[in-house]
RNA sequence: GGGGCCGUGGCCUAGCCUGGAAGGGCGCCGGCAUUGGGAGCCGGAGGUCGCGGGUUCGAAUCCCGCCGGCCCCA
């Protein structure tokens, strides 16, 4: 019995150390800080959920182009409020080779600002209108808060980011909504919980009219924001002169909005789906969806039989079949690992029935079935749902509201009197949000309610202060 | 923004305070054993002790700087 044994997963830290290097996900022991290396199956994960947003976002005809990683200065700090936001975090270029460039280069930290200089050039009147494309690139900022794996990295390697342009605001506001819809869909189909927000001001995107974001909550309560929908408005098309002259003879500016995910939906399908024996995947992101096991029995007596049933299978079904030399056991272990949704076992009864032992990843217990029975969209799907239904389950569990500030602190201790977070919608106005925001993230008002909702989630210095927090909670004269 | 801890074969780590031939576990390789929930036995290979500088007869160990990781406070 060895003593490096696979965490659990209610000691988080380790357990998402261990996954990431395990199922050879990621590693971030590489010498420049917040930058990681992806290793094969998590590259496979994440061709998966790039595919997925890639199609969503052609179904709703946006389309995908490729914009440079370099910005000239000149570009890149156009616009007022966006500069004011990035610029502490850009990356510059001011080299090349041993000359010092007559313009710095930006590296991009999202691509607002290559992409509108083009727009600007295209756009001479309404009919050029709209303009409504894609783009999947890595984006480089220096964040100055601690990095942490697939969180908070300085090169995000996993940036799919839309941006289109209408000629009017009705037109921009549709899509805008659509846009919501869309990553509604996205996140739905992931099984990933979410709360939508509209950001207080000063936690908008920089340069933006009203940010939207969706949120969900790790297993430590903490919550993460996973994706940003922006309504720019016409703050960039001003900037950038995205215009052309109306037959009154005046100028109109074009109405923009903008949206994005990163590798943060990764690190969410692992981290919220996850157990104690290692990733459980949707389908739709799984690189196996299903492994066959051969079980040979005892000095594989039955080697023969089961090897030549389980290749008729594989072949039957389009497969995998598993014909390593590992016990069964030992394989279990390497697909629960690895998150493969549907687990099929074959030893001596099952070729001598002519049926299959099916084991989903999500559920316990083992089913068996008939050949001919066998549905592995079906399966596939059960076990996608039983994910869903338990990631809700635990995210109701850690949300509520309305209710009030006092009210959210209690709940966010579980019985024990630990910190647990969560999100929560508590009664309060503008400017008690922001007195909150001090002991509290305060993500913004829930989409559509009333004014006096805020929604607000685990903040850092909440965590490991018990005696101090529960000296400030009683102190709030809550509404 | 402030403070603290850490970096030793692929991975985890002992050694550091009190300087004097680098130790263990996992993994890997070879052999044996093992097939309805893994990690058993025997043998073997593998190390710029994060990087750079300093102190010293001698540095993984002490000092300085840098890089990287983790934690806490504001």
């Amino acid at each position: 019995m060895y003593e490096t044994m696979r965490p659990k997963k209610s000691e988080f830290t380790k357990w998402i150390e261990y996954v990431l290097r395990e199922a050879r996900i990621a590693d971030y022991t590489y010498p420049v800080k917040g930058c990681g290396i992806r290793l094969p199956y998590g590259q496979k994960i994440r061709l998966g959920v790039i595919e997925l947003m890639r199609r969503i976002l052609e179904e709703n005809g946006v389309e995908e182009v490729y914009f440079p990683t370099l910005i000239p200065k000149s570009v890149f700090e156009r616009e007022k409020e966006f500069i004011e936001g990035f610029s502490g975090e850009t990356y510059r270029v001011t080299h090349g080779g041993k000359e010092k460039l007559s313009e710095p280069l930006a590296l991009r930290p999202t691509s607002e600002t290559a992409m509108y200089r083009v727009f600007s050039k295209r756009v001479k009147n309404p009919g050029d209108l709209p303009i409504r494309i894609r783009q999947v690139a890595n984006v480089f900022r220096y964040e100055t808060k601690q990095t942490r794996p697939l969180i908070r990295v300085r090169e995000i390697t996993t940036f799919i980011e839309a941006h289109e342009a209408f000629a009017t605001r009705d037109e921009a506001y549709e899509a805008f909504v659509k846009a919501i819809e869309a990553y509604k869909r996205f996140f739905d189909s992931l099984g990933i919980p979410y709360v939508i927000s509209v950001r207080p001001d000063r936690d908008k995107f920089a340069g933006a009219d009203m940010t939207v974001a969706f949120d969900t909550v790790m297993p430590t309560g903490r919550s993460l924001q996973i994706g940003t929908v922006h309504f720019l408005g016409q703050n960039f098309s001003k900037a950038f002169n995205i215009s052309w002259g109306t037959p009154e003879g005046k100028k109109e500016y074009a109405r923009q909005i903008c949206y994005g995910i990163s590798e943060r939906v990764i690190m969410s399908i692992i981290a919220i789906h996850g157990d104690d024996y290692g990733l459980r995947l949707p389908s739709l992101v799984a690189p196996k969806k299903a492994i066959i096991i051969p079980i040979f029995g005892k000095k594989g007596a039955y080697k023969e039989v089961v090897e030549k049933y389980s290749l008729e299978l594989s072949e039957e079904f389009g497969i995998p079949v598993d014909l390593t030399p590992e016990t069964p056991g030992s394989k279990y272990y390497l697909y629960d690992l690895l998150g493969v949704p549907v687990r099929i076992e074959v030893g001596k009864k099952e070729a001598d029935e002519g049926t299959l032992t099916i084991k989903l990843r999500a559920m316990k217990g083992r089913i068996r079935i008939k050949r001919d029975e066998f549905d592995l969209d079906k399966l596939l799907k059960m076990n996608d749902e039983e994910l869903s239904r338990q990631a809700r389950e635990r995210f109701e569990g850690m949300r509520g509201g309305p209710m009030s500030f006092r009210e959210a602190i209690d709940r966010m201790y579980d019985e024990y009197g630990r910190f647990r977070g969560g999100i929560y919608d508590v009664y309060a106005t503008e400017k008690e949000a922001r007195k909150y925001s001090e002991y509290v993230d305060v993500l913004g008002k829930p989409r559509g309610s009333d004014e006096n909702i805020v929604r607000i989630a685990r903040s850092y210095r909440f965590l490991y202060t018990t005696k101090r927090s529960s000296f400030f909670v009683p102190s709030f004269n809550t509404p």
